[in-house]
RNA sequence: GUGGGUGUAGCUCAGUUGGUUAGAGCGCCGGAUUGUGGAUCCGGAGGUCGCGGGUUCGAAACCCGUCAUCCACCCCA
């Protein structure tokens, strides 16, 4: 048996639903933020990649699907998707449009991961940018969609937690004083931050470990090696997220695993999620449209992943959505089987979802299916029926039953058919 | 890439110190009901015990290897 690959899932009919409601509901928020979508290419040329999302992350470094072209070039699956957003932005000379570009897209990503609850190597993800504002109140306006949406959709438990990262060169600052005391204090820290001291210092920030944490504690902090512009940006957002009440924590610990972030950074995480509790996270990233060979661009944005959204999804929001009634026709013997495949073409014509199951050959079975589809109701056509031009109209429900004629049954049957 | 758990019927799982024909519940099919579903009762079908090797008179069980899957680390949505 040929099987799946590791990592990558098969969405069945039983889940599809839980997924539309919140494709439904993340287009729905975008629409009222004026947010446009875009569609993009899930795969593009490894270096917009290794330019954009920093060649020392792990995820350039040991996570994409790249493989090569028929020429040669090198071609990797993606692994986000505000890489090629901006790329598109930059070739389609978006700049020169005089309405603010703010874009939303939906679709898989890949990364190569261990799986794990909550992460796969296909997986996918809901995000927005919002490009060529330089001004709070856009990151305000993202971080709000982001919110409205999660608790549109009734999830429980979420924190949203929100940081200042600076400039890059407040951070040049601010890295080696964090070394310089890290240093000091390196054997009570964990092998994992003894390791990160060197490779990525502020992620030692973001570390789990109590000891680490104590230690982390008394450091010195990004935001105190942070010049006055940035300083004023950000309070200006958290001034914009106060006035319309969206509850947020700060937190100076989080800091992005992608290099492009500045300013704003934000994370809205979950309980009950396992280990990977993060739900969506996003930020400013005002450097990365000119390093990508664009015109200079403030950009902010932010993505969502639909597997763990789902995961955290209630029942209840999923039972709400109404049920459409389906019709059964039951038709068989001989003339009954060949008039029942007009009138469930009729039925369907006239706008009513009908369905059979053209395997069952008794009534019986008609009716046992009808009631393992879910049916409302089902219409009754034998070959006595046929000869006296009517069908039986039953109720499932209720199972009252009535005759209806043959020749205009769908139009007959329309004030029947509610369940109530 | 590293560590741990789990692989037995369609699904969820039992299976004693290694012992003869591998079980249960749910589901499925049929009958009780010859043209009326769900409930009940009765009957039935369904297994490469993940795969390969080894130990043994005998392996679902013990050993080695391998694959799959889940969880965790790393990291991230």
């Amino acid at each position: 048996m040929i099987k799946g690959i590791k990592g990558v899932k098969d969405l069945l009919p039983e889940e599809t639903p839980r997924w539309r409601l919140i494709e439904e509901a993340a287009r729905r928020w975008a629409d009222r933020y004026g947010f446009h979508e875009i569609r993009i290419p899930i795969f593009e040329v490894t270096t917009l990649f290794a330019r954009s999302i920093g060649a020392s992350t792990d995820i350039v470094e040991k996570e994409m699907y790249t493989f090569q072209d028929r020429d040669g070039t090198s071609l990797t699956l993606r692994p986000e998707g505000t890489a090629g957003t901006v790329r598109a932005y930059i070739e389609h000379n978006r700049a020169a449009v005089p309405v603010p570009q703010k874009y939303f897209y939906f679709g898989p990503m890949f990364r190569h991961e261990r799986p794990q609850a909550g992460r796969l190597r296909q997986f996918h993800q809901f995000g927005v940018e919002s490009f060529g504002i330089a001004d709070p109140r856009a990151d305000v306006e993202v971080i709000a969609l982001l919110w409205r949406f999660l608790n549109d959709l009734g999830l429980q438990g979420l924190t949203l937690e929100i940081n200042n990262l600076g400039c890059p060169a407040d951070r040049d600052v601010y890295r080696p004083r964090l070394v310089t005391y890290l240093q000091q204090h390196e054997p009570h820290l964990c092998t994992n931050c003894q390791r990160r001291v060197e490779t990525n210092p502020l992620r030692v920030l973001d570390c789990k470990v109590p000891e680490c944490r104590i230690i982390t504690e008394k450091a010195p902090r990004l935001a105190d090696s942070l010049s006055e512009t940035p300083r004023t940006y950000f309070a200006g957002v958290l001034r914009g997220l106060d006035l319309i009440h969206i509850p947020y924590s700060l937190n100076h610990r989080l800091v992005r695993g992608l290099d492009y972030y500045n300013l704003t950074t934000f994370e809205v995480t979950a309980t009950n999620l396992g280990a990977q509790n993060a739900v969506g996270a996003g930020g400013r990233y005002d450097g990365l449209v000119d390093t990508l060979s664009g015109p200079p661009t403030p950009a902010v944005g932010f993505a969502v992943g639909f597997e763990r959204i789902a995961m955290l999804l209630p029942e209840s929001v999923l039972h709400a959505s109404p049920v459409q009634v389906i019709v059964y026709v039951a038709a068989f013997g001989d003339e009954g089987s060949i008039a029942g495949l007009s009138v469930l073409e009729k039925l369907r014509a006239s706008g009513i979802a009908a369905v059979s199951d053209f395997r069952a050959s008794t009534l019986k079975a008609h009716l046992r299916q009808a009631d393992r589809l879910g049916c409302g109701f089902t219409v009754i056509l034998g070959d006595d029926e046929v000869h006296t031009g009517t069908v039986i109209l039953r109720n499932m429900v209720t199972k009252g039953q009535s005759d209806l004629p043959l020749s205009s049954l769908s139009v007959a049957i329309q004030p029947l058919l509610t369940t109530s």
